[in-house]
DNA sequence: TGACTGAATAACCGATCTGGAATATAGTTG
DNA sequence: CAACTATATTCCAGATCGGTTATTCAGTCA
């Protein structure tokens, strides 16, 4: 029912995974899910540097997360893979949901120290 | 419309992606997903050493992505965040279709090729 | 052509990660 | 108690990663 996974499907899955692993890296994925953007406006929104962010940007586009369109001078990026949005919003809610989760097991704790000692 | 989102918060993001960037821990999950497992079987399943998989069930376990239970001399691990199972059916969903676009891509080429040149 | 701009790359370094071997721990059984 | 089993931990080497600085490359414009 559960056959295990050849190793060369396990590192594709782990591949996706690890670009999504960096801070840095997902920061700029943010800013391009607000559009298309060229590199100096990625390295404004992330405040990263900018040889930092054409490195990160670069191992994106080799992934096939992102997609570059060079025109004149500058060169635009903009996310070209729908797992990236499916994923992060899926990470995301759980990160909330978890936090949320915390704050009621803090709730319930304080109030049964209230009434525990009047 | 799209605020820039708090290094705080990326970094929990990343930390949840790195937990499964790893071929090792996915074909981990991916026995466990068959069902609670104590070590050894996993050890058996993964074709992976004994210390190694102890040492990832460990990460997996701080990370609060499978649950620990003794028993004896056993300790049996079992998958306990449904972001898991969740993430990893759209990674190889993905994976899937892009190898068949791929395929098609191949398919398409294949046959100009064979009109271009009779 | 030369000055300028946006982006990519190279070189370096400290930090982190992985796997393997050896060792340690906890629990069972005789 | 000693011997044994299942799991955990420690220690190590090699590889990879991420950030920074400096440099290079490509394209524009005077």
């Amino acid at each position: 029912m559960h056959p295990a996974i050849p190793d060369e499907f396990l590192d594709l899955m782990a591949e996706k995974f690890r670009m999504l692993a960096d801070p840095t890296r997902l920061a700029i994925l943010r800013a391009l899910m607000g559009g298309e953007r060229n590199v100096s406006r990625v390295v404004e929104e992330t405040g990263r540097n900018q040889a930092n962010v054409s490195k990160h940007l670069k191992m994106l586009a080799d992934a096939g997360l992102v997609a570059r369109r060079k025109e004149g001078l500058q060169v635009f990026y903009r996310v070209d893979d729908p797992l990236v949005e499916r994923l992060c919003k899926l990470v995301c809610e759980t990160i909330v949901q978890e936090a949320e989760q915390e704050v009621e097991r803090h709730r319930t704790l304080l109030s049964g120290w209230s009434k525990a000692s009047p």
